[in-house]
DNA sequence: TATTGTTATACTCTATAACTATA
DNA sequence: TATAGTTATAGAGTATAACAATA
């Protein structure tokens, strides 16, 4: 996939050579580097019940018990709005309970529950594992030079705004 | 934006670590930069009617006269199936046509127009501004390591299907 | 039999507006 | 007046299956 360059028939895939231009844009290298990470986490996450955003805020609401759902929503750069479903189906798993916050009424403190924490331990190993694959092949200091990248590039875009 | 700590009212807003877990993961990460930086494109891309799939495949489309649409679609990671309606856009707004393929008649052989020539050019100018804001405040030897590490992220994974 | 372009379809992610109940 | 959670809705992106024409 990719640059596929011969076919099992004699049919034509001409080798594009993607780099003349657009090589050049990081937006086109992020989105490609992503969604190539993207269909392995599906994969690995699906036969435990997981999606990305499920997976992502499972382990916030691991780390971070009584979390509201807003804020859980602001730390993964989500709606509001778009929270709702997906606490619902953390929820519907029975991994996640909604209950009172203790200071305001208006919001919603969220928990894990004994099973959500059991899955969200086998989530994380996978995930582990699977990023220690990429560093076996990458060398650490490239991947934690990615990161602070990554980090940079949001940061950068947060102040102009 | 992000981990928004004080509000207008005096209102809660629980500055929340993301950093404990979650900020580790790779996917995640990726996934926040890339969301950043599509909504930067989107907002530079709208005035000139192009989004960014429309972008990505008009700008190859104009580096490779002729190019078929299922190589533009393997190029830029997506599916032939969705391809078509991104084609559609740009032929409809008269940028982009589709001739016959001399050697292959099952195939489609995309050219550029005059005004779709015009207008891939200046949404390159304006990207590649955008870009360069990144680079001033990123240093370009730890873009081109970014770039790097990306190209290697996708080739591992395509090695790994 | 395989590939090209296509249609249809479904699911996820993202974004906005508007409502309610609280603050 | 502003915030928290919610609903409804719309627009993109992505993925699969199936079809006709052609290789």
């Amino acid at each position: 996939m990719g640059s596929g360059a011969s076919t099992a028939n004699g049919a034509v895939t001409e080798n594009l050579p993607v780099d003349k231009t657009l090589r050049r844009f990081l937006g086109y290298r992020l989105k490609r580097a992503y969604n190539t990470i993207r269909s392995e986490l599906l994969g690995l996450l699906e036969p435990l019940g997981l999606r990305i955003t499920t997976y992502s805020a499972l382990v916030l609401i691991v780390d971070n018990p009584g979390l509201r759902q807003s804020v859980l929503a602001a730390a993964l750069d989500i709606k509001r709005s778009n929270m709702v479903a997906i606490v619902d189906e953390l929820e519907t798993k029975g991994w996640v309970t909604r209950k009172e916050h203790p200071s305001d009424r208006r919001a919603l403190a969220l928990h894990v529950t004994k099973t959500g924490s059991r899955t969200c331990k086998r989530a994380l190993a996978v995930c582990a594992e699977h990023e220690s694959n990429l560093l076996e092949s990458m060398n650490s200091d490239e991947l934690i030079q990615l990161l602070t990248t990554l980090e940079k590039i949001e940061s950068l875009s947060e102040a102009s705004q």
